[in-house]
DNA sequence: GTGGTTGCAAAGGCTTTGCAGGCAC
DNA sequence: GTGCCTGCAAAGCCTTTGCAACCAC
């Protein structure tokens, strides 16, 4: 495997992922947008770019049962909390405490160096429409 | 919508299922399993049977980017420790901090109910094999 | 100039769904 | 007997991939 290009294209589909902060795009999403700045690009090139730039550590990829897969640009320390019924993330700001020492020490033949922590729940939004129907 | 009807697919579905602790199979694993009791079941009603179970608390899908929607048939306060390299789910007994009070003090315009920790990182199978290469 | 990258379109994998017959209640 | 459930197969959706042209280096 050679050298990484940056072409047009990849610049492209970084910046709008960056600019869609709180979004949580999935391909579809970022294709539409990227189109505003490169006509041309196609949904194949969409892909393989997320795909190149989840494994060059640009991307965090957010993967629910039954959708299409989300990236999200960067995580300083945020978390989420996910909707169970929409199936919207939304970021969450809250510091936590250690969880991975305890567990490292107890799995040593795991070779643990990451812990991910995600809320459940409902928005707002879809409290007050579940609110309506009851 | 009735009521649920209690078809010996049901409950072979779930049977299987319960009886793969710590496998946290797939649909096309359920289906190739359920067919030693059932031969003649169809991979739909796999599909059909896995959702319901979940959509009544039964089942819990585990999703991971790129990969088949997997199921668990309980997780009495269990936890799982997620290969990077097979994607493989592990289960990890631990006790935990509250990390919900804060959180949903802190976000009183969402209704969050739940925490899912998940921690990542490189199992003994994978780890032998990647030092092997080294 | 060279080889990674792209656009296009076809293919792939997983999951859902319409329908007629079957079976639990 | 009623209507939920099943098997079958087709369709759907998201994602990947082969290939020739293209362009960043």
């Amino acid at each position: 495997m050679g050298m990484k290009r940056l072409t047009k294209q990849r610049k492209a589909v970084l910046e709008v992922v960056r600019h869609a902060r709180g979004h949580h795009p999935d391909a579809a999403w970022v294709y539409s947008e990227v189109r505003k700045a490169v006509p041309s690009i196609s949904l194949g090139t969409v892909y393989r770019t997320l795909d190149a730039l989840t494994e060059e550590g640009y991307l965090v990829p957010l993967s629910r049962p039954g959708e299409a897969l989300r990236y999200e640009a960067n995580l300083d320390g945020h978390l989420h909390m996910v909707c169970r019924n929409c199936n919207e993330f939304f970021d969450i700001v809250h510091p936590l405490p250690d969880l991975l020492s305890g567990v490292k020490a107890k799995y040593p033949e795991f070779d643990i160096d990451n812990v991910q922590v995600e809320y459940q729940g409902v928005c707002p939004k879809c409290r007050d429409r579940l609110e309506r129907v009851k």
